[in-house]
DNA sequence: CGTCTCCAGGTTTTT
DNA sequence: CCTGGAGACG
């Protein structure tokens, strides 16, 4: 264990204040780079070395990332075993809480967990139901409108009023197929602590320190969480100038009704910057300064000057991808750098496909944090759904996902029909699927997959249709009994074999058997990913229900072993937290950030938030960072597969400007690229293959290439 | 009644 | 490229 005695000569005084006051309520303003994690890290080490027991801590982040990386640090400071420590996203806090009690709600406590996409198909789903026109469905809008009228963000009134039949469908139909979405993870747990004074006080009792990483992005309802399940021994950790997440319901004022709600509250501001250079740091502060509603910091530095920002504006997206590389072989090579000293870091993920795409062909190692969720992946989903729906018969959105796939015969008619018998019933698809057939109860404990069905004669349904059925619910109740118990990777393997997956992606996608094996691959990581969760030693009880509990709150970051070696390329929103020597931020233009949809919406707040957004990308970096600005860039850039230029020219792409952020950073700190100089390598690398050419032609004819 | 094929659109950030 | 939807086909 670390020695804990020489705190004092370890950290500044601010930082030791923060550390040593573990009583009471306390607001800790961390600037970006000020050494936040360390704090927090010796904080809980120094509450564990008074001989606080950690069943009493309960630490809330925000993304699993930070949870993750928090409790690594403090094992690796305490060299402690943190079987009873509860570092947590409050999401996940908010699924424990659930499985515990939900029944209390009306719920069964094997749930099913609706992400976006289960989302919007069960608005979809209810909307036809309802009759909605379907130009009147813009699921995307309605269902941002339904979390905020969930999160208490809006209210119904006479312009969304239309939907609130919608809504109460949607509700119902959440509540029927025993599933919940994101926010009820906050919201649920809160109507429990209220209704169940009880529940909530055995929280209490338990969690008698309570600490929140990035307050400033809790939301109203996280905040409210939080606040009904602290006594009196609170630390709440925030940065109003890295506030980002408003979009989702995130208010930095919380900071305020923190001091209110809390009496006594000890503010600490840490102000001195540990991370950056000098340089840097003047960049950032002249950013943020252009904000007007903010805590007043003075981040200060004691580190050199450091080297200038380096701006390019690259032609291109391509051109920007060359430069990137460019930069990070030459500084790996002169510098002795890692390659995990390097994030290139994005304001959409969609900028990374390029960029991507050139460090495949020139075989820079990388990993993408983030990005589109491996679990969001097509196959992934599928597989994920047949889990689901085996733990969860009644989740229809997941049934419907894979009741025909594979093919088994069972369509549009068959499901509509179903829905009938579902909707007379008031009960859900899987019920209304097994009212056709009365279940063998003696050979079913025998024979899992054998005949222990018996059709009820029925004139609704075609043979093909009851056979299908029968074979669906044969194969989930198979499932079931199958995938309990341990060693569930194994399992799930054969399950999949089972159902004969691989034959269906083959099937699909007839010209390339490659993109199969891909997706089989996935399948394979997926299993592996089962693997390594049920193999962990924290991992206390591995069933297929917690798992599936878990994964719907994670991103592939969450099971993919440490990258030790690689290129970090990510969004800004991920980034949050880490740092780097070496950064480039790619795409800084105007309608990218700031990004010009948020503009639209948001008005002069968001522009303040995309300038957030912009900090915090600064103060990522340590000694060195790269903007780059393209001069044009094509918005959907995927096309565009043969290189010879035969269409029309308009592919070049949009004009687009550098971000007004950059005129924030200084003139004096900035160091132009030019630009022309690439040109004329460019140029000169045609004349040399030319002279090549002609060179070699001759010589060796049908040689030279 | 189910499946296959062709077509359009891509939606900012994440739990 | 990838997905989801609409409409034709068998």
């Amino acid at each position: 264990m670390t020695d804990l005695s020489d705190l004092k000569n370890e950290l500044n005084p601010e930082q030791y204040e923060a550390v040593m006051t573990t009583e009471g309520a306390i607001l800790i303003i961390a600037g970006a780079g000020s050494g936040k994690t360390r704090v927090i890290t010796y904080r809980i080490a120094n509450m564990l070395n008074k001989g606080i027991p950690q069943s009493a801590i309960l630490a809330l982040t925000f993304t699993n990332k930070a949870a993750k990386e928090m409790e690594s640090r403090i094992k690796e400071m305490t060299q402690k075993k943190l079987q009873n420590l509860t570092v947590s996203t409050f999401h996940a806090f908010g699924v424990k809480v659930l499985r515990q009690d939900i029944d209390k709600l009306g719920w069964r406590d094997n749930f099913s967990i609706y992400d976006e996409t289960d989302r919007n198909s069960l608005i979809k789903e209810t909307g036809r139901e309802l009759k909605y026109t379907d130009e009147a469905l813009d699921i995307y809008k309605i269902g941002g409108l339904f979390s905020d009228i969930k999160t208490g963000r809006k209210t119904w009134n006479s312009e969304n009023s239309m939907y609130k039949e919608l809504y109460e469908g949607y509700q119902e139909g959440l509540k029927l197929f025993n599933a919940v979405d994101f926010d009820d993870l906050i919201t649920l747990p809160i109507q429990l602590f209220r209704e169940h004074p009880d529940i909530l006080q055995k929280y209490k009792d338990r969690y008698k320190y309570i600490m929140v990483d990035e307050f400033q992005d809790t939301s109203h309802q996280q905040y409210e969480f939080m606040r009904l399940l602290s006594d009196k021994n609170v630390a709440v950790v925030g940065d109003d100038d890295q506030s980002i997440y408003s979009w989702r319901g995130a208010d930095y004022l919380n900071i305020v009704n923190f001091e209110k709600d809390f009496p006594n509250v000890k503010e600490i501001k840490l102000e001195q910057n540990y991370r950056s250079t000098g340089t840097i740091l003047e960049a950032a502060n002249g950013v943020i300064q252009h904000n007007t509603n903010r805590k007043e910091k003075k981040l200060w530095s004691g580190n050199g000057e450091g080297k200038p920002i380096e701006v390019y504006y690259p032609d291109n997206e391509a051109t920007e991808a060359d430069f990137i590389i460019e930069c990070i072989n030459s500084i790996a090579l002169t510098e002795k750098r890692k390659y995990s000293d390097f994030c290139v870091l994005m304001r959409s993920n969609s900028q990374s496909r390029p960029i991507e795409e050139a460090f495949l062909s020139e075989n820079i190692p990388y990993t993408m944090s983030g990005g589109t969720s491996f679990f969001q992946r097509k196959e992934i989903k599928d597989i994920i759904s047949y889990l689901r729906v085996i733990s969860n018969h009644d989740d229809d959105v997941n049934l419907l996902r894979i009741i025909n796939t594979p093919r088994r015969g069972i369509g549009r008619v068959t499901l509509e029909k179903l829905n009938e018998i579902a909707k007379e019933n008031s009960c859900s698809l899987w019920d209304a699927m097994k009212s056709n057939f009365t279940v063998d109860e003696e050979n079913a404990e025998v024979d899992l997959f054998g005949e222990v069905l018996t059709e009820i004669e029925s004139d609704d349904f075609s043979d093909d249709a009851m056979d299908g059925m029968r074979e669906f619910i044969e194969i989930i109740e198979g499932g079931k009994n199958m995938l309990g118990g341990h060693g569930l990777a194994k399992k799930v393997k054969a399950f999949v074999d089972e159902i004969r997956y691989y034959d269906h992606l083959l099937g699909e996608s007839p010209k390339s058997p490659k993109a199969a094996q891909y997706k089989m691959m996935n399948i394979e990581s997926l299993i592996k990913s089962i693997d390594v969760w049920e193999s962990n030693p924290d991992t206390t009880d591995a069933t297929l229900y917690n798992y599936l509990n878990r994964i719907t709150l994670l991103s592939r970051d969450d099971y993919e072993e440490e990258d030790t070696g690689k290129v970090n390329l990510m969004t800004i929103h991920a980034s949050k937290g880490l740092e780097f020597p070496v950064v480039f931020i790619a795409g800084a233009e105007d309608d990218i950030i700031p990004h010009a949809r948020a503009v639209e919406e948001g008005g002069d707040a968001a522009v303040e938030e995309e300038r957030r957004l912009f900090y915090v990308a600064i103060t990522r970096a340590r000694d060195k960072l790269y903007i780059s600005a393209c001069q044009r860039r094509r918005r959907h850039s995927f096309a565009q597969k043969d290189g010879d230029a035969q269409g029309p020219v308009q592919d070049a792409g949009n004009e687009c400007k550098p971000s007004r952020f950059l005129d924030e950073i200084p003139k004096s700190l900035v160091q132009y690229h030019e630009p022309a100089k690439v040109v004329e390598a460019d140029e000169a690398k045609k004349i040399l293959d030319d002279m090549i050419k002609k060179f070699r032609k001759p010589i060796v004819p049908g040689f030279a290439r």
